[in-house]
DNA sequence: ACACTTGCCGAAACCGGTTTCGTAATATAT
DNA sequence: ATATATTACGAAACCGGTTTCGGCAAGTGT
């Protein structure tokens, strides 16, 4: 009361029902409240008896740790981290919602919560992380987007903070991860494609700066190979993420002597760009062109015709992403902890059976381009 | 040693380089801990020599205290929460990545977290904020989407712990907020259409049970009248969030005697069911039909033509939101907590001025369902 | 029956901070 | 010069937990 004056922050806090502490839990019982909390945490040297006195009562007063206050003695605080890199005009976006919220449910099954933070690039990244170390308000992290190379493994593999990857890298010591098979995706993607009567198939690629690329390349190649076709530098592009990168690629490829009939991207955004070029050649996709990518953008959808693509649960992804980190964080080792799913085929309408054959794409394309010089 | 055995959790420790405690900057200045508290703290009781000293030693060691330390006497953790509910069709996901960078940003310029939750209900909802007062995992809430008569509102209200609406309400007392302005939007809109020409103005308002519907209908109705133009209940259809939705409403709309030749949609995606519309009636949008709506998606940009709408600053919102928390819990009063923003307007292609009479739209309508029957 | 374990729990230290209280030293008033 | 008020800080309690340590009582071995 003496000297409240000038105190800057807090002059009021919210006043809550009071909730149990472990002493109300301990008092009410006639133990310490060391008794207690042995007892709780599953110490050996408690007999049945008093264990179950224990948590009858502290159920009855539904007491609940304070996660912070054990935090001070043990270090942790009960919460997984998420830093977004959000400059990236990357097509991760969309599925935010459905990952937080995969994350979070899994996150609070275990009565652990989420700590989301942002940044702007991988410099900042690496330090929002070491800020969130330092400061104990993470025990561990989800690392979404694996780079070649991560520079966030490293930062975290050094400082003996656990994490756990979405996605995988070549080298994977010491490292938890779970990921989409899109290897398996472009596989199916070209077989699809081939099946269809399709011979000449592009692949146009990610970011080579992210560990997928690889795998997707692999599975393209994996798929022509399985479909007797071979696979052809001329026809293969990458870099492409945004419908402009993605639309850049395709002009290119359609401008190929004997351009291909199908399409497979490694990301739907970019295939968004094949829509663009294709309408200013007069083509129309699902006859004209096939073509097939992943990810399973909600734009897609509205594309015209509907994009068939292939799409990552990613509501799953986030769950399975968070009870990994938990465990890892709970001493389970890494190499236990390494998960895969499949994507999943969304059929729709943007591909079918080769109806336009290459040589009469040569001649439409060159013709549109013509006609274009004409115009200007 | 002893007794290590059966313990469950936390066998190993992350080992990071071992950050400076409280302690260790009184020792090297030869005062006590309560004395580097006070002084980094504030307190008027301590001289400014001491108090320089405690900085300078203070920045020299990298000090800065452990905010669940602090949480468990003051009962602050220095984290601000968000729950997300992810069941609703409703369109403001594309913008979340946007808004947590907004949030986190100011948020962590202040020292601050962010916690983030996902519910699935209203009722999950409440559980989750419960939840996390209890365990104070956050000192305070951003509440999205402010519905009308909002539960959160009231038992965050009742409990008396601190929060800012994304959002108004009729009732706003002991409430913090920051809105755009959707009324501003509707009106500049209306009277966008109105100097095309048009005369009938559909309005589709989206759901009512969202607080920004009421407004968005008054501004609706504020630019009918600076325009000069009478509006008709009749043309006003409300509800509309999804494609789906909005395309029913067009619909309708359209199968009036006199159709409107120009919409306001309070939501973009409800706008998109119209494009599905006017295609079905053969209509071409930005001349027989002209339509203005709101959020801003990213769908928008994609449609064909693309749509003008007005978009909503998402970093920026959830940077005011995050602050006016803060600045409540700190202790600022409500009623200086409540700010506003304009929406910005897009224009794209899918307004322009008046060419088709209502006259001439009602005579291809009815036509164009002549002739889908005759498809059947 | 006596020494030796073992099981079980109380007592107390501890974690890293904040806050109250008391008081020595200095400043101000009379 | 003495009484009184202020200033500035140390000492210690406290927050809500966890963990170590020690010892009493019951069980075991011989």
């Amino acid at each position: 009361m003496s000297m409240l004056n000038g105190m800057p922050e807090s002059s009021r806090t919210a006043v809550w029902p009071n909730r149990a502490t472990i002493t109300d839990v301990a008092e009410a019982l006639g133990v310490t409240k060391g008794t207690v909390s042995r007892a709780l945490n599953g110490y050996p040297d408690i007999s049945d008896s008093t264990r179950e006195k224990v948590e009858k009562k502290a159920k009855e007063l539904a007491y609940r740790p304070l996660s912070h206050a054990q935090a001070i003695k043990t270090g942790l605080s009960k919460s997984v981290g998420l830093v977004i890199q959000i400059n990236e005009p990357d097509s991760h976006r969309p599925f935010l919602a459905g990952f937080l919220g995969g994350v979070s449910t899994a996150a609070s099954a275990e009565g652990w919560t989420l700590t989301v933070a942002t940044a702007t690039s991988n410099r900042d990244t690496l330090d929002t992380i070491s800020r969130l170390v330092d400061q104990r308000k993470a025990d561990g992290f989800i690392l979404p987007r694996i780079q070649v190379g991560d520079p966030r493994v490293a930062l975290l593999r050094e400082a003996n903070v656990p994490f756990v990857m979405f996605g995988r890298d070549s080298d994977d010591s010491g490292c938890a991860w779970y990921d989409i098979l899109g290897e398996g995706a472009m596989e199916a993607a070209v077989g699809r494609l081939a099946e269809f009567g399709h011979r000449k198939i592009a692949f146009v690629n990610g970011g080579a700066e992210y560990t997928y690329s690889r795998y997707r390349l692999q599975g393209y190649f994996a798929g022509m190979e399985k479909s007797g076709l071979v696979a052809d530098h001329a026809y293969i592009r990458g870099g492409a993420v945004t419908v402009e990168q993605g639309a850049e690629a395709a002009e290119s490829l359609l401008n190929l002597p004997d351009p291909p009939t199908a399409f497979v991207f490694a990301v739907d955004m970019a295939a968004l760009g094949l829509y663009q070029v294709a309408e200013k050649h007069g083509l129309q996709i699902g006859s004209d062109l096939s073509v097939i990518a992943y990810d399973g953008i909600p734009e897609g959808a509205f594309a015209r015709p509907p994009l068939t693509t292939f799409s990552v649960d990613m509501a799953q992804a986030g769950e399975r992403l968070a009870s990994i980190l938990i465990s890892r964080i709970r001493g389970v080792p890494p190499d236990e902890l390494r998960e895969s799913e499949n994507a999943r085929l969304l059929a729709r309408s943007s591909d079918g059976p080769k109806a336009t054959s290459s040589r009469q794409l040569a001649a439409r394309i060159s013709g549109s381009v013509q006609q274009q010089h004409h115009h200007q």
